[in-house]
DNA sequence: CCTTTTACATACAGTCTGTATGTATATATG
DNA sequence: CATATATACATACAGACTGTATGTAAAAGG
């Protein structure tokens, strides 16, 4: 029954504890939103102190990136994996959509993403956040799917956000319980109309 | 140097008051955002108590909601002044495209209305916000414009969220002070390719 | 004129955030 | 190996904010 004469290392107490609070908080944040998540209520389900959380982040917020890095990496990862370097490049877009649509039906992702994350971090951080998890697929396949006339005459990256924009309603609809197929329907048609039209 | 014995009545009170509250609260939300603005400034700013405040609305968030619906209606109002009932519909789409860029150009409108709406009132709320002050235009611009082999093999209210979804994106990089040419011309291209596609 | 609302003003209770400070364990060092 | 230092917390506290409860003066209604 001894419990405190586990002898662990700073690493390893470092890596549980904040394992543990990003855990904790993601379901927290998930089921009640960002604002109405107390950090006393965290710390509690992570069964640790709040001097704990305030040691190993700087503030609410800062837990709150770690979350929305950690969700953003997953849907990254599934996306590579699926998509990249696919030939040809219709096909990748393709798969990419699908594995997109894939990795943001796990719940409670998309309102991480896609609701508070920009409210709470501002748009800009958002950015950088899928800049920096590797954010580039769309752009990328766009740039190898679309009509070379198509490129040349239109800024591609306001194209990428737009369309980006458009896949992320798509899934916020989705995962509010709407017609998944009507949704990736739609997407499908400015898709196909955009890269053979 | 009378400031009490002005008589009014008790609908200019209100109004007065109301009114006073929404025009403080919208810029106070608009430079700081809604979390981080305390209803004690706004109070102060509005010149009135929290008292009043609390007489008046429900609480902090919906004061907000009062604030959003204003902006939403001045939208609204803009794109169907200058876009209803104009004919031919290619034309109506065009023109009503920049009627609502030219509306969410007003400052702050795209924060409240695009980043903070959305997360303190939830997606489901703003989208009634939206249709009760007549956010149907595009809905409708798509039903009249879009060729008709289109409209019968897409779900037109998805198809409608998600172009929206589109479009909001790039009136809010625009208001962040990316280019707004850039962002035109990618919605432009997007509405071409699905209308004489 | 009297009663009842309405429109506030004030005071209060509860909760939350971030910080400051104290302590035990782990790690680096001579 | 002894000691100094840094790390990982735990606890206590200050300040601020939200919503509510209660009290009051002016307006509206009969």
């Amino acid at each position: 029954m001894q419990e405190k004469a586990v002898r662990r290392s700073n690493r390893e107490r470092t890596e549980a504890t904040r394992g543990a609070l990003i855990a904790a908080a993601r379901t927290l944040f998930v089921e009640k939103g960002y604002a109405e998540t107390g950090t006393p209520e965290i710390v509690a389900a992570a069964e640790v102190t709040r001097g704990a959380l305030y040691h190993h982040f700087a503030d609410k917020a800062d837990l709150f990136r770690a979350v929305v890095e950690r969700e953003a990496q997953a849907v990254a990862a599934r996306i590579n994996r699926e998509a990249l370097d696919r030939v040809p490049a219709l096909e990748s877009m393709a798969v990419g959509t699908e594995a997109y649509f894939a990795a943001m039906a796990v719940p409670g992702r998309a309102r991480l993403l896609l609701l508070d994350g920009p409210s709470v971090l501002g748009h800009a951080e958002m950015a950088r956040i899928d800049r920096e998890t590797g954010g580039r697929e769309l752009h990328d396949g766009l740039a190898a799917a679309l009509p070379p006339a198509t490129l040349r005459s239109v800024p591609l990256d306001a194209l990428t956000e737009v369309l980006s924009a458009a896949f992320d309603r798509a899934a916020l609809a989705i995962a509010e319980g709407q017609s998944a197929e009507d949704y990736k329907a739609a997407i499908r048609l400015v898709l196909t109309k955009l890269l053979d039209g």
